[in-house]
DNA sequence: TAAAAATACTCCATAGGTATTTTAT
DNA sequence: ATAAAATACCTATGGAGTATTTTTA
């Protein structure tokens, strides 16, 4: 399980359609396709019922969807915080150059 | 970044040492090295300063743990949650089959 | 100088692409 | 019949290993 596939998993939930899904997360059908497959072998469960479409989350699929959100929003908070540290590192940098700079 | 990453991370944090680490984790020194390595060049900021030993976390090293260490709590109840459903899986399943065999 | 971490390289696993087949409306 | 998902195959990236070279207490 990885990041990557919770995060192709979330967009398949919205979309409901793996093609519409691909084509926002810039991949291609069958590349989504075969990462929802490995982590539903991972699993040991399916996430959908691929016998009606619109394609249809299982009732295991949807107690793994919320747990799966929830990370997300964690790991995007993450994110978050690391681009403003790294903005602050370079701004103490570029304020730590200049006075070198005035002789 | 990745889960494993961040699992790595959160040993190195806890054993303050790369070698140590690694072997819990059960991979090389140098793996774990270079995993820590990729991670921060994402982020764009060190999370260790490797000029004291033992190693010692930075400011920013020690923000990012506080949120790593949240989403590994969260990604390990989505395994356990997964690991249950697949086991009512089983468990339906062999109630479902046993009336079949029955006649 | 003796330990621990970084670097260099090699190899293999896997994520993703294209082409094609299968399936559900 | 047609649109969407699955499968097959290929390629390239990256994760991990071994061997070796820096480091810092």
């Amino acid at each position: 399980m990885n990041i990557n596939q919770l995060e192709y998993f979330r967009e398949l939930y919205i979309k409901g359609s793996f093609l519409s899904a691909s084509e926002t997360l810039g991949i291609t059908q069958p590349a989504l396709s075969l990462q929802i497959q490995k982590l539903e072998d991972e699993l040991g469960y399916k996430l959908l019922d691929r016998n009606r479409r619109p394609i249809r989350l299982t009732i295991e699929g949807e107690r793994f969807y919320e747990k799966a959100v929830e990370i997300l929003r964690l790991v995007d908070e993450l994110k978050e915080v690391s681009l403003q540290i790294s903005e602050e590192i370079r701004g103490t940098l570029k304020v730590g150059i200049i006075p070198t700079l005035a002789p």
